[in-house]
DNA sequence: AATGAATGAGAATTCATTCAT
DNA sequence: AATGAATGAATTCTCATTCAT
């Protein structure tokens, strides 16, 4: 019988609560909600099932914990954007560049809201819309290609589409990469992320300005 | 005794095989293959749950059928993007349209489909980009940009960086509408859509133009 | 769309009545009564299942329908032992000889019959006993057995220990060779069987005579 | 609500995986693999269906528990058989002995085995085989009836034959019970198999010396 | 006589959750 | 805090049987 103190891979610090925690997330990220078994998530996290219910008192909350739990660890990268900025073109490379690490740092946190956006009043989905909002971006990014509009530099056009297509075409690749990625043959996608922030930049910025 | 010949409310020409297969569209656009039951599929179809078996033989197979229908029906409007078409302009506003065209009509095609993003080797996923790369949307999209680049009324730029630009920022916001309709306030999705597909062709033509 | 008109093997004489009838033998013989599928005759006899139900009304009549055709089939052959004989030896000899060749041209019924074995008043099992007994093979051997002590050239003895022991060496092999074959690595059974009678006999009227 | 603890009828001291045991013992003996319920061995082990899963993970599985079992308690039986004998008699006596007992005291086995006979390649038929032939009784009882031909005291005839004989007639009886009881009309049957032992093995000596 | 379609009543198995310790 | 055992309520799938034509 295996239990989580005669181990010796896993960090020591880590307690019980955080593991299911952990393993949670492994499983609702690979199976979703409906897919998911509180047996296989007690098992991976090297404890027993009741003591699952212990901690978490139900599978929803449980998800619902671990959905918390990323949206307070995103929070902080989120907040950080558009921090005393005026510069369009610094503000954009931002954004770009937030969208960027909070792909590669949370892979888990994307993959557990896409199957959440196929749900459209989902909870998560709500608390995303939310949060994008409380960020800020989206406003601030309005404010700023607005001025430009004002002093004559960017061009004329519907502040909202242009604002969705920037996100879109930023956000969208993560999402997509799976068809993307097999689309356009892109074998390494570390260096292609890195690549697309300058580019979508560019392109928006040329696509924008008078 | 319930038949499916006294009713009134369905449709009486659609034999029982095609109204399951629709109603299995429904709860599982709805719910996901895990989450979807057969037993809500058979009563929604008004026929009894072994009757599902008798054609579909299983859950899993049903929904391999209702994704291999949904292509079926799908595959001319892909098919006929591009059609004779050497102007750049044209062409982008053929595909923005096309992929308009397709989330407007086929809503349920893309919750699938975002949903089975969430497993990045899912069939499902596959065969979308099988379809797509088969469809020469993107290939055409790159000649046409290349041949641009040669004439020089297109500025040099990463092919694949710009062509993965244009789908995303076209296909990204019928993905991410449940969030993008929140933060931005868009109710009228309808009127949003339809201006979009002009606003994305300007914004990347003048982004690539010299 | 196979039918079994436009078949070319199987003989054209036999109706389906009677296809029926062998498949039901085959898959009863294979699995049992519960393990039989009603599916799976149907297809074996390369009709439809409602056919099979038109005919024979029940799986259960259809097993029992099978039985009958079996015990039909026997009667005949168990019926012709002992005709006119008064020689103990020669007795013997028919004896195995009929059992033996039971086994041989029937051994679908051996099968039938051992399974039901497992269940002590099925009602083939009654039925082999009364047709046993109505054979009049136990009897007469009994009355030649009490004959010989009569005349002094048969030992005093149990006759019915004795007679079960003739019939059980007899055909306790052909319900047990699954087992013995392995055990003694009988391979040409044919062969072994051939010889067996002689066997039996022999060491039967040696264990028996003064 | 009925747990298994404020029960007054069923043996406190077994615990509940022991219990399924028997009651599937019980249910397989009576019905077969096809024909057993599940429901119905929960139920008279007075226990959840779900708990038969918790230890048994399938109907199949826990089919073969049961024969796993049995073979547990019948192989000390068997293999105390022949030891230090060298005395045909007493040998056959031994085997004869050994084999009425397995019957007596362990009849759910022969039925079990009976029922598998009917498929030859049977996992349960294979392994009796093998216990038969690992337990040394055939091979020892050639060995020394091969020693009394050598000797002169039993007469030249084909070993096997006559291992078969002596097995079939023994084991034979428990077999075709149901048949020859009601053949013959056995009504003690305890009775005739206690006199059974000593009619075979005198029927066979006596068959076998010259 | 023959069939494809349809169904009610199970049957095995699963699963989130709770209990006793 | 932690666990093995236990369970009720589904859930998928099966199967003998019937219906309409």
């Amino acid at each position: 019988m295996r239990t989580n103190r005669d181990n010796n891979g896993p960090p020591p610090a880590e307690d019980n609560k955080q593991r299911i925690l952990q393993a949670a997330l492994r499983e609702f990220t690979e199976r979703g909600l409906d897919g998911a078994r509180v047996e296989r998530i007690a098992e991976s996290a090297g404890v027993n099932k009741a003591l699952l219910y212990y901690y978490y008192s139900s599978k929803e909350n449980l998800f619902s914990s671990v959905i918390d739990e990323h949206f307070r660890m995103i929070l902080p990268l989120i907040r950080k954007t558009l921090e005393d900025t005026s510069d369009p073109e610094t503000a954009l490379r931002q954004v770009a560049a937030v969208y960027a690490e909070l792909s590669q740092r949370h892979p888990e946190f994307i993959r557990l809201l896409v199957r959440e956006l196929a749900q459209p009043d989902s909870p998560m989905v709500v608390r995303a819309a939310e949060t994008m909002k409380e960020s800020g971006v989206p406003g601030q990014l309005r404010r700023l290609l607005s001025e430009g509009q004002a002093k004559g530099t960017i061009r004329e056009f519907d502040l909202r589409q242009a604002a969705v297509s920037f996100i879109t075409m930023n956000l969208g690749y993560f999402i997509m990469a799976p068809i993307v990625d097999r689309v356009l043959q892109i074998d390494d996608r570390k260096q292609f992320i890195s690549e697309r922030i300058q580019a979508n930049v560019d392109l928006f910025l040329r696509g924008i300005t008078t």
